[in-house]
DNA sequence: CTACACAGTTCAATCGATTGAACCAATGCG
DNA sequence: CGCATTGGTTCAATCGATTGAACTGTGTAG
């Protein structure tokens, strides 16, 4: 920052005032061809540095968007991550960005934070328990109008625009694609804490096991974190009970890859002796050993629809608040077939 | 922004001026207790946010520090980045951020957009085939004397400071393990680009190879993307050798992913028919199938030793460059054993 | 020849926070 | 009682870019 040089340094050296090399350096046609050319020709020789503080002190908007998300160690999100970069690269905006780590208080930081450096926009994926108050209460207040899209996760009456993913509707996919190869006995693995992610996908879970009068048991549902750790963790446990279920319906393809590794070690084979599904479909489910069958969320669909709702905020577009809905797509791989050695009969 | 208060209107509201509104929100002691605690509860009803860009102007700097990275898709990257922003947070710097996708021009725009922001620091993961020019160049000569950090990726001859891995030993290690199990026919998988890591790490293994005696040829050294499809197609090709490998060498965790989902399809046995190493050991590597014997890179020690440096440097610390090397860490899993049928008989 | 348009440029105020210097009142000290 | 000290606050300049209004000179129409 040591005495760069600004607009003074060319105006003095060209021969002109900073008005001039203001509107030169910003292709004004108000400024003639020849001395544009001259400005910004003085600007290049001089190495000048455009300082966004202090257009940003007069325009009142840096031009920057913020983005926070929760979980960077689940590849998940950083897709999103690269498919809303790309596009805000595209417009030209810089991104500052937050990892929530699932806090609260990281969360209201940053968004504090963002309002301070005059960020034009932000998305956000929610921590979870993340509720309106958090977003519109009084200690946030800077946010009531402002262009704030929500991905991923839904908050109820926020009155922001959201972009989510179709969770009932992967579920189903995923359930019916399971029913129909003959399983009767089903096992969730819940994740996602407290999120509307988490929420959706276990009622969907829930409304189909009713639809197929399916009974649902303490055997039958378990939470815990999106790990590796948690799916290795509980296919032991569902060994271990009287009727192991033979069909495995996991949260997030990362609660499968762990329950993958599980099977490896006592030998069972995915898709022969046990059938286990993910949710998401992140790109590592194509080379999992076997390959997951898992539900594609098109967090690239997501992340741009989300980027072009928040550009469009930003640029004023004034709508009522919308809600997308993203279809996700069945994939079915290799973790999945009919349920071994009756299966059905044992019902 | 549309009309939030300022340092002005909470001035007007106490009956003091701007300047003592200033003082006291900073905590300065030249404001009484009284007065401060009035001014910072007017602050507070009223919803004052900071303005960052008037500061900034004022002051020179953001508190910003940029981070560029180059492959979000890849785990070991995403781990980075969460150590790193951690100590940001603690620090209470912002993090503006850049996903340079390997693209040379991403990487040059980035630079020139923190500089504007007044980002007071920069960590960076050269794309492949960054060279001294570009980051001192005439282009970006805002970059002399900055405060600035390199990761993972080395660039000869910089002058600025650098954090890496030592991958000669990485590679050593695991070399060392499969030779003492017994290999002697091995293959290298290589990728990373044209990048530091990608030339030590080949270099560290052929040099063992010679060390050991053992021929290099054509069938030995693969070069890819950082992709599991690398990994998987390679795979195919090995086994179409006249003598395949024993023991495969890969770059990274995820090029040996690849391989071992490639492995399964085959009905290979990892670890028994063939022995198959990672480089990084992300996350994912304890629960591959089988688990992956890798290499643990210490991206948190790397992480943080870079946020230090860089923090120091940004406080003004003035020392020559230095270039700290990280030894990473063998962690035996389950994909090395000894060579099947005659590994050691055939060479 | 005057008035007028217009292209090209300059003027000057402005954004909001920071900070060294100046100021003021009350207190302490000789 | 007068003078210095100091704690508390204000003054006023400053950071660098932006922008509506004002200005200047040239060309054109009447």
């Amino acid at each position: 920052m040591a005495n760069r040089p600004t607009l003074k340094t060319i105006a003095d050296r060209v021969g002109v005032t900073v008005s001039a090399v203001s509107l030169a350096l910003r292709d004004d046609p108000r400024i003639s061809r020849a001395t544009r050319e001259r400005i910004q020709q003085a600007a290049e020789t001089l190495g000048y540095v455009y300082n966004r503080h202090a257009a940003g002190l007069r325009r009142g908007d840096s031009g920057t968007v913020a983005v926070c998300l929760n979980d960077l160690s689940n590849p998940f999100f950083t897709e999103f991550l690269g498919h809303m970069e790309a596009r805000f690269r595209e417009a030209d905006r810089m991104m500052l960005f937050c990892h929530a780590h699932e806090t609260p208080s990281i969360q209201a930081r940053f968004i504090r934070q963002m309002a301070e450096h005059g960020a034009a926009g932000l998305i956000l994926v929610p921590v979870a328990g993340t509720t309106r108050e958090d977003l519109d209460g009084p200690q946030v207040r800077h946010l009531r109008d402002f262009p704030l899209v929500l991905i991923s996760r839904d908050v109820d009456d926020t009155g922001f625009d959201r972009v989510i993913n179709d969770d009932e509707m992967g579920i189903r996919l995923l359930f019916d694609h399971l029913y129909a190869a003959g399983h009767r006995r089903f096992a969730w693995l819940g994740g996602g804490g407290d999120t509307s992610t988490a929420r959706d996908r276990e009622r969907s879970f829930r409304q189909r096991m009713d639809a197929a009068g399916l009974p649902v048991t303490t055997e039958t549902i378990h939470h815990g974190p999106t790990s590796l750790a948690f799916g290795d963790a509980m296919l032991e446990r569902l060994l271990a009970l009287p009727t192991p279920p033979t069909a495995i319906v996991c949260f997030s393809d990362i609660i499968a890859f762990g329950v993958l590794a599980a099977c490896y070690r006592h030998g069972l084979r995915p898709g022969i002796d046990i059938s286990v599904t993910g949710f998401d479909d992140m790109g590592a489910a194509a080379y999992s050993a076997p390959a997951l069958t898992s539900v594609r969320v098109r967090t690239d669909l997501i992340g741009q629809r989300a980027s072009e709702l928040l550009l469009a905020r930003m640029a004023g577009e004034r709508h009522p608040p919308v809600r997308e809905v993203v279809p996700p797509e069945l994939v079915v791989r290799n973790t999945t077939g009919p349920p071994a050695h009756g299966g059905l009969v044992q019902r």
